[in-house]
DNA sequence: GTTTACGATAGTGTATACAATTTTAAAGAT
DNA sequence: ATCTTTAAAATTGTATACACTATCGTAAAC
């Protein structure tokens, strides 16, 4: 009804994406084809493209014949996301090390800068994609976009995850760890800086309450 | 036009991934909608949704208004996907052998008896997609849905790789690897069992030539 | 003979139409 | 009052229609 001009596809999973990774399209929500297309005024065409898009990075669920919902991770799902970036950044680590130069400690620096910034901004939706971005822009540095299109991905599903079990204002110290890391990563002390990775990525998972908080069916869309 | 009865996206999806992978669609090889959509006996809907689908995961790009190709990955791209290979595989074997189990081991062997087999019989395709499966049936025995996920992923693309560089009858001594990391896991010998994991990945991208073998565009799909 | 201009053809991008299924609601029976 | 049954509405799945872009061939110009 609204939206800007250019809305190709990729526009509106952007736009779902971030409404689900920043908390404001909850676990369990319908998406329903029509309300989304006139949503973004265009055709339920480009919804469709969209949700299988959104379903195959596993932020949206699609049942049969019932339509596209918000993914709800189950426990076990959160475990084994969590376990997979445990081995991709302890490794992610050792490489980072082999080539590292000053520049990317500094862009480092400037990254963790910008986590602080959007704490004490309480910003709670860019501080939720800066810590993630942490990770990511890591494996950017090293010029792998491989590593960083997957742990792209595997850490919006954190971010789902994070929102059904995330016990309240936990991993707020999450900046601290990075900054710890990053001088590990300057002094060139791999076993030091390895630790420090699996224990942040450990002391995360450890955050979240796995007793089930059961996900409020949320229909509306704020996504204006 | 022929096409059996369960012809969902999914079905499509699978039949081209196979296509692909098992090497009788080519690198740069055209995917008209129109020709695919009479192949399958569907509209081009489905066909659409397959393709993009199959861009997601890098097996066809997609060029803006000019249609679908079967991908042809740069030398870049193509040690990448290896690095990202070696770092999840080298935690995995860890993790494998944290949670080790006679049952396990003998899966493993059974499926290197599999291998073996097809390379006696010298069905070129079983043997690709067997060789790769050793790896995905490691991270299925774990438990870890998601690892396996992304791995099988990461191995289709290698199956593209292969293709596109591998000289003639290189790599055919995997089995003899696979063996090796198995009677290291079934020893317990973590150490081993990582560097054998490592050498064997480094083994397959070191037989591939990255001196620009011209792919082949071809236009003809033996799909049947 | 090579190059450029232009029209015909084919192919992709998006919207709409229609069939099939699910959901919702209401009416009826126990 | 609660549970079935059933009809209506809404939603998804697939096909088709149409607009727009690229490709190819032909012809004209240099």
């Amino acid at each position: 009804m609204k939206s800007m001009e250019t809305s190709t596809t990729h526009s509106i999973v952007e736009a779902l994406t971030r409404a689900i990774v920043e908390h404001r399209l909850l676990p369990g929500a319908k998406l329903a084809e029509q309300k989304l297309a006139s949503h973004f005024g265009v055709s339920r065409t480009l919804i469709r493209q969209a949700l299988f898009q959104l379903s195959q990075n596993k932020l949206i669920r699609m049942e049969p014949a019932r339509g596209a919902f918000v993914a709800a991770p189950s426990v076990q799902e959160a475990q084994q996301v969590f376990t997979v970036r445990r081995m991709l950044e302890a490794e992610m680590v050792r490489a980072f090390l082999q080539e590292v130069t000053p520049a990317k400690i500094k862009a480092l620096k400037a990254h963790i800068q910008q986590e602080r910034d959007a704490v004490k901004q309480e910003d709670v939706p860019g501080r939720t994609e800066l810590l993630g971005d942490f990770h990511v822009r890591m494996a950017e540095l090293m010029g792998n976009q491989v590593l960083a299109q997957i742990l792209g991905e595997l850490i919006s599903r954190c971010a789902l995850i994070t929102l059904m079990y995330q016990s309240r204002h936990a991993a707020e110290h999450s900046s601290d760890e990075h900054e710890a890391i990053v001088a590990a990563l300057a002094a060139k002390d791999e076993a030091l800086a390895v630790q420090l990775m699996n224990d942040h990525l450990v002391h995360v998972e450890a955050s979240l309450t796995f007793d089930r908080k059961i996900p409020t069916h949320d229909i509306s869309l704020a996504l204006s």
